[in-house]
DNA sequence: ATGATTTAATTCACATGTTAAGTATTTTAC
DNA sequence: GTAAAATACTTAACATGTGAATTAAATCAT
């Protein structure tokens, strides 16, 4: 009975869903160490010694500059990461403390072993071509809109 | 030089790529009826008459109930979705208004459009392909996780 | 039938998403 | 060298995401 119509966004939904099965166990396991799993991407992204800069920060973990502001401010104030002087002084960049580097350190062997689950579980090579398709997909559109 | 590390969630930042680059046109165009992408999604699934409750909603739009639960009062307010009696008197069912139903028919044209740009840009059998491709990664992390 | 359990939705508190406007700094053009 | 334009970030305001606690109603067990 009462069927819904058909979506034009299937693709929309099947996006979330998607994303929502995917992240889930990675959810659950930074929620363990007080953090999101946007502060966890920012984290990662400066893992390894790295100063980004926030526009460097908000293309790669795909978060907005105004969230990022906030959440610098709470990573700063956990102690995480440290701000570090910058030639052009509009920017901000950021680095992990000696602190965030151990935090990452510890979480950072059981989120490889979640995400090889995931790999396992739905074939490495599937995997690995969903990637590249969302991947052409992206650029796909992104070319028509600058048409 | 200075190339991040290998993320560990690369699928997650290519979900997250995807759905942006997916839903810019539509946001652009809901947003020109004074709604957001979510509130659309929600006058999608009433469209045609349909009288859903809340769990239903939150189900089929990817909404969680917090976000339902204002977002209903704001589409009441606006005059978009009205409340109908419930059996089960708990459960909050809801329908388009007439005028609800106005706004969508005028914006259903053009978002089907929009779709089938993004289609004939991808490609019609490609963009299906990675829609099932989605609904099947999806189904099995679910059931990954049950086990 | 009554009390315990489950279910549906809401509220609360806080984090993030999103757009527009604002501020400080740098670059460009002249 | 200086005013205009562009850039990087922040702030503000509001919408949504998220998990925990709460409320009300239905169901279950006895």
């Amino acid at each position: 009975m009462a069927e819904a119509p058909l979506y034009d966004d299937s693709l929309t939904i099947a996006l979330l869903r998607a994303r929502d099965a995917v992240t889930a166990p990675f959810r659950e396991h930074v929620a363990e160490a007080g953090l999101t799993l946007q502060q966890w991407r920012v984290i990662r992204a400066l893992a390894g010694g790295f100063e980004l800069d926030t526009t460097t920060l908000s293309r790669r973990c795909v978060i907005l500059p105004p969230s990022l502001t906030r959440m610098l401010r709470f990573l700063s104030e956990q102690g995480l990461v440290e701000q570090v002087p910058a030639s052009d002084r509009r920017q901000r960049v950021v680095r992990l403390t000696d602190q965030g580097q151990q935090l990452f350190d510890r979480m950072w062997v059981t989120s490889q072993e979640k995400y090889a689950a995931i790999e396992a579980a739905f074939g490495t090579d599937e995997t690995r071509q969903l990637v590249e398709t969302l991947n052409r997909f992206r650029a796909c559109l992104e070319s028509q809109d600058h048409a």
